[in-house]
DNA sequence: CTCCAGGGATGAT
DNA sequence: ATCATCCATGGA
């Protein structure tokens, strides 16, 4: 294998860091100005100087029929028009507010089995405990590829988790959720179910079958949706996102129910209500006046 | 110490 | 259909 670079030069509209830092995606990790992780099963290190992304990675045998720059172009989702994106949603207070501080966000296009095992050990759990686990799956299950003087970890397959043991997931910090990260592993390694087929299914259809799998509910199944589906209608409510409803969306009411909430979030926000939920999330998340948000977990 | 986290499954109203 | 409770773990 031989080290592989190339220049993206019409990244417009784009931020690296911000796309990799918002709590789509856990496996990232910065050292200095470069981010290393893995896309698939490629290993990458990718730095943004302006409008260039620059990525460097190892030719392996997908490569040489599709290149590291287009495996990327997909990935960082560079093709959304995101300007046109972001005119067509609401230009409320708190969204335009979201907008001004998310400029060059971009909702990525996650492997399927990797968001879904990822978001189901989510639950209760706050970023920097999801990227430990992330971490931890990655180093104990995974393959250890090199790229540029470091070592970087494949995600496991659903195959190689539903072979693990629930002790040994719990040996990754994920505790009760161990139980649905591996009964999920195992529907998918016995092809009960197929995640790419799924494709092909409207949004009602997705979520349901989504939401049939172990330690998946409505918030999750929304979060596979939008980060690995390209549903970009779908509207994770997490914590974070009720509360910036409640009080930006329904300041001095009483007794707005969860499902008052659903509705209003599903039609107001529009057909790429995805991209306002993640930015009134990242901005919300990142200007928390209580400072608890906590910086990127150093890797043991 | 207590409180909280990108929730879900279960059982009782 | 909504609501309360429990579920592990670790950082603030």
């Amino acid at each position: 294998m031989t080290n592989v670079e190339c220049r993206i030069t019409n990244a417009t509209d784009f931020d690296l860091e911000k796309t990799l830092s918002s709590g789509q995606v856990f496996h990232w990790e910065k050292i200095d100005n470069r981010f290393l992780g893995t896309i698939g099963d490629v290993p990458i290190v990718a730095e943004q100087r302006e409008s260039v992304l620059r990525i460097q990675s190892l030719e392996t045998t997908d490569c040489l029929k599709r290149s590291v720059a287009k495996i990327a172009r997909t990935y960082f989702a560079l093709d959304h028009p995101l300007s046109k994106i972001c005119a067509a949603m609401p230009n409320d207070e708190a969204l335009s507010a979201a907008k001004n501080f998310c400029h060059g966000l971009r909702i990525i296009r996650q492997p399927k089995w990797e968001c879904l095992a990822t978001f189901i050990c989510s639950s209760m759990k706050q970023v920097a405990h999801i990227r430990q686990i992330s971490l931890k799956l990655r180093q104990r299950f995974g393959d250890a590829r090199k790229i540029d003087n470091y070592t970087v970890f494949t995600f496991p397959s659903a195959e190689r988790i539903a072979r693990s043991s629930e002790k040994e997931l719990r040996e990754c910090a994920l505790g009760y959720r161990a139980k649905n990260l591996l009964a999920t592993a195992e529907r998918i390694a016995n092809r009960d179910v197929d995640l790419e087929r799924m494709s092909i299914l409207p949004d009602v259809d997705l979520r349901e079958a989504l939401c049939a799998l172990p330690g998946v509910g409505a918030k999750v199944a929304n979060c596979v949706m939008l980060f690995a589906f390209e549903r970009l209608r779908a509207f994770p409510i997490d914590v974070w996102i009720e509360r910036v409803l409640r009080e930006k969306y329904f300041a001095r009411k009483r007794k707005v129910t969860s499902k008052r909430l659903r509705e209003f979030a599903a039609t107001y926000f529009g057909e790429h209500g995805g991209y306002a939920q993640q930015y009134l999330f990242h901005h919300a998340r990142l200007n928390d006046k209580r400072r608890r948000v906590t910086k990127l977990p150093i890797p043991r």
